[in-house]
DNA sequence: TATGAATGAGAATTCATTCAT
DNA sequence: TATGAATGAATTCTCATTCAT
């Protein structure tokens, strides 16, 4: 992470060329997943993508690329797989439900990919040291997940409540999650997802009596 | 071809020994908390310490113990403050609201070493890889969490959850006000706290029916 | 907080790379042989050699490698050289003169490598605090020349002696020979040769009278 | 081994002061011995010693005279208890078996002493790089021992040989004994001395027939 | 005399990046 | 495009020596 020079833009790409990116992209993630950031070296990447060291260097020309690309292609995952889950919901209630469990679900199927986004948003920093998935990454989600909690309060679904702090809340009971998988593989993802769906439910709901 | 060396065991060390470490300790904090611990290299510690980078090692013969001091500090500042105010609480409730409110009022009056420790249990590896604070720690304040939960349980307080789940979110929930923190100084932690502690409490009442 | 790497497998390597590899590894040879292994750094063998000191770990992840490869070359070179020559000779006293003889030629012939190679015996340690060169390597020289001194004392032509201890005699006496040429390069080799081999001629012949 | 104070001169030392100076050598001599002289820092010797590393800088301005304090005690602890035993013999065979056999007793009577003393004589180097054993060294102790030759051939009890030679073959013989100690403490000294002394009284005594 | 803290010069490694082929 | 060699900065750790108390 020394220098300036970017790739290029992701049109002018070659078949060949986004099949490459893609495969070091894969093998970034796993290998970042396994041993951490901060030993996650490029030299590591290539050894298990058993391509020479150079190749990576010529696709990204910085590390700070790959570990871009590794974002872009877990989140864009991400939402591809949760939002028509949580948009077929109609009521505020549902849509929380779903986004709870449409996120433990795709987390559960990706594994290795969100353990490495975790390890990333943790650690990863540019050369100028600044966090490469920085605060307003965070804002953004929180956010997104208080205009659909907000709609919840408006409709009456759900109590008052401080919408940020609930959203915070939710979004780091979910992000806990890859972190736990990382540390205890055998985790029950079902059960989790249904007991996180359970609590932020009832922490929710408008006061019944 | 590199050796390991212990330090001497706490019990002989002198006065000026102890400050030199805990000034060393707390520069270690400053720094892992501002720069994220990849980036805290003991050159840097030695730079905030206005020391040389050789009293570093001189009082602590390897990294490790380093982060093991910070460790140890922050984890027992944060006994000694939050557990006789959870002690002070009979029912359940109480001290799971005490257990959220006190955890919350530390990180606040903490904010540098909250941070650190974050920093050091997401990233910190020993030599052979394995992370410095290991999946057991994580286990154990769930389980001691988890003792306070089925407490509740029993006794009629709370409904019937899965406490090892609601004691991790629970714990997550904390644990990310230092994550925020360090990505938003302004955050009122206050309020988050009672948020939380609200949150908390309608995911564990027992349904009223 | 440092991890080990291994080089990749002799059979996979490039010709540029043995040479490589082979160039380093003589300049490792002068600088031991010159200065003693103690103060042979990566940086000296790196300066010897006019290339950046990454170039030397590039080649060889670490030092161990290096004087593993020093010993692998030295020991190699002096067997080819000297096995033919012993194995010429049919009777036990030839083979023995043979074995001073052709050890103190090869030493003569290859004296850079061979001080380098004693340095390594005497000194060169593993992290963990072993020797490089162990007890097993000694003894396994000493049970070679014994098995050959053994044959002589079977056919009749040595005389009763404790074979082990004369194999060590006469190991030492050659393994002191480069020993001397590091400190007095003016040494005769030729003529301690041919002195040596009466020595040993005269202490293992069967008693004339 | 960066500067150049010396120590006050033996003679104006007080008597606590040799005590010591000479408890620090010991603990020198028993570090060298048991982890090799690399490794045996300042730091090593002083907690050896159970003193705080001042006092050895205290009594010992540099490093280099601590080798040569342990050097000095050692060969004069040597010279003291084989020269009346060589002394004692008449014939030059005599004495050329005790010279043998003393040496390989006092070796086996101060096996950490010598041993240290071999590490020692083999790497340990002078800030300017030159070995504080050097040649002249080794050279003296094979003049003595030449002289000794000579008078046997001299007095016709020996065969013509090239009393150089002999004599520094002789000489390794024996040095090898504490590397072997070092490598194998089950070595058994008496029957290698014996073994020894007959080699020699063969290679060297005039011709029978 | 004794202590132990401090210093700063190396030492081995790791690693992102550059570059010639 | 691909390769892998080369570079040099950064990092942790060791150690002889100096120095204030």
């Amino acid at each position: 992470m020394r220098t300036k020079t970017k790739s290029a833009p992701a049109e002018t790409r070659s078949f060949a060329e986004a099949a490459r990116r893609s495969q070091i992209v894969d093998c970034a993630i796993d290998t970042v997943a396994e041993m951490g950031f901060a030993r996650a070296s490029v030299d590591q990447i290539a050894k298990r993508a058993r391509v020479s060291k150079g190749v990576i260097t010529y696709h990204f020309p910085s590390k700070e690329e790959i570990v871009d690309a590794v974002i872009e292609k877990v989140v864009a995952a991400g939402r591809t797989y949760m939002e028509p889950r949580i948009m077929a919901e109609t009521s505020a209630a549902g849509r929380l439900r779903a986004y709870i469990e449409s996120n433990l679900e795709f987390i559960d199927a990706h594994r290795s990919p969100l353990i490495a986004l975790v390890e990333i948003a943790m650690t990863a920093r540019r050369a100028d040291g600044s966090l490469i998935i920085g605060p307003e990454s965070l804002a953004q989600r929180a956010a997104n997940l208080g205009e659909l909690l907000r709609a919840g309060q408006r409709s009456g679904e759900f109590r008052r409540f401080n919408t940020r702090v609930m959203a915070l809340t939710i979004i780091h009971a979910i992000d806990a999650v890859p972190f736990l998988l990382a540390r205890e593989p055998g985790l029950e993802v079902k059960l989790h997802a249904k007991e996180l769906a359970m609590i932020f439910a009832l922490a929710t709901r408008r006061e019944s009596s």
